[in-house]
DNA sequence: CGTATACTTGAATTGAGTCAATAAGTGTGG
DNA sequence: CCACACTTATTGACTCAATTCAAGTATACG
């Protein structure tokens, strides 16, 4: 990994650090702590540039350092060894990255568009974890909002059609734009046709398609390939096999809880 | 949710507790408990039976209970809508169940057969969490082993041939038998076909003449439906599009760590 | 022992993949 | 600013792996 810039995240004493300022500290792992426990992360902290492809670490790699995105698309994927590609996840500002598996990163993180992390050493955070039993409860959460995530994924990869991974994928980026007060039916799609397809476990052609069919279905409009416009959710959510609130309800009787 | 059979886990004075003596404590989270902090489990910990195809939980159920497998298969899966279902995981004895996500399970817990698990009430566990770093910690490291088998089924659903994802569940199986200290060729598979089309997101036909084809090529021995008999691992390691020692290595140099 | 369930096998179908051509961007250097 | 090369996306025609439909066989169980 060759990085453009490195700068420490630490302060001089009487400033404010980095962390207190930063513009996703809400959304991040950072959230859950007070402004003095902030400055113990900040300590362990480099913040850190990247250029689009740039690839932050490889699968396999012995997993040092830890990551926070703080600007930029990243997107995570494993390769089988003729070269088919499995995209695991996107990760964007406010996601953390690298929590690890054994000693090794399970997958290659290779960015999308340029941007910045905060990285953390691994066996410099482990440490900080048992002075901040919040940030170790937070990661916990973390992990298990992913695995939830990952079995989403597994469900839309196992059972679902073209048309219904597509719609399901728009409609998880519009829930995304909605958690950081951004537009929700106006969306940015920073990674390539390529790139969807090996997250859906599609081909380029087939994503392509699966577009066109939206588009002339009415359900979207795609002002230029990194824009999307959700023009009937309802539409989509019926077609992404969301459950409605009503299946939703009904299995919760079911049980007899 | 009916159990057949409720013990409560916590012995009588000078008697060793349960928790002590369980058979699968040296494979699951317990492992990392002193003894006396596994009296602290054990007065939370209510022992439980089950029947073969009873539910533990349902999907959207608020996620009161996590649970430790002690005797027994279960089989979690999520539904779409319309019936489709995806089996995210098989879980076995050792194995830590209903890590939550948000206050609901994110999937079904279904009985495969008849066995036994801890039950622990959520509130009460993360009130004992505080108290036992040593078990956050492992359940943290839990979580990630999960996120990474996760991550590695999504390559396998997203890309991966009926032929390579058979080969990869059944070396899987034989890995686990391995960590549990059991024969790593002669197989037992308590699921049905179904399930484990359900698990490789393919229909129980294809499963079956997956089988077929790798007992014709005698890569594998059928003794019965709920045996196999791995035959040649090599052949089924080559087809599962796992990497070898080489391409681990190689990549590892590319990295220029 | 009989009946339901689970599994296997074959034939026909189909949704997504592959191959191929074209179009539309994107960036670079003259 | 434009021309060229290059990458990315779209669309069409054809192929194929896995599904669906349909028997038939084996197995489990009450």
């Amino acid at each position: 990994m060759t990085a453009n810039k490195l700068e420490p995240a630490v302060p001089k004493p009487g400033q404010i650090s980095r962390c207190q300022a930063c513009a996703v500290r809400s959304l991040s792992v950072c959230a859950v702590l007070d402004n003095r426990e902030l400055e113990q992360l900040a300590a362990i902290t480099t913040s850190l540039q990247y250029s689009p492809r740039e690839t932050l670490f490889y699968e396999g790699d012995t997993a040092d350092n830890v990551f926070n995105v703080t600007a930029g698309a990243i997107k995570l994927y494993k390769l089988l060894p003729d070269g088919r590609r499995q995209i695991t996840g996107f990760v964007f500002p406010g996601d953390f990255l690298g929590i690890a598996f054994h000693n090794r990163y399970a997958y290659t993180a290779e960015a999308i568009t340029g941007g910045t992390v905060c990285r953390f050493p691994r066996h410099k955070l482990e440490t900080l974890l048992s002075e901040l039993p919040a940030l170790e409860r937070r990661l916990l959460e973390t992990a298990s909002n992913e695995l939830a995530a990952a079995q989403d994924q597994m469900l839309l990869l196992g059972r679902k059609s073209a048309q219904e991974r597509l719609a399901t994928f728009l409609l998880s980026v519009s829930r995304r734009a909605q958690r950081h007060g951004r537009n929700t039916t106006m969306l940015e799609l920073p990674m390539s046709r390529s790139d969807i397809g090996d997250y859906l476990g599609l081909t380029i052609e087939t994503i392509s398609r699966a577009f066109t069919k939206l588009r002339k279905a009415d359900y979207i409009a795609l002002p230029d390939t990194h824009h999307v416009e959700l023009r009937d959710m309802t539409a989509l959510a019926a077609m992404s096999g969301l459950e409605t609130d009503e299946e939703y309800a009904s299995s919760a009787l079911a049980v007899g809880y």
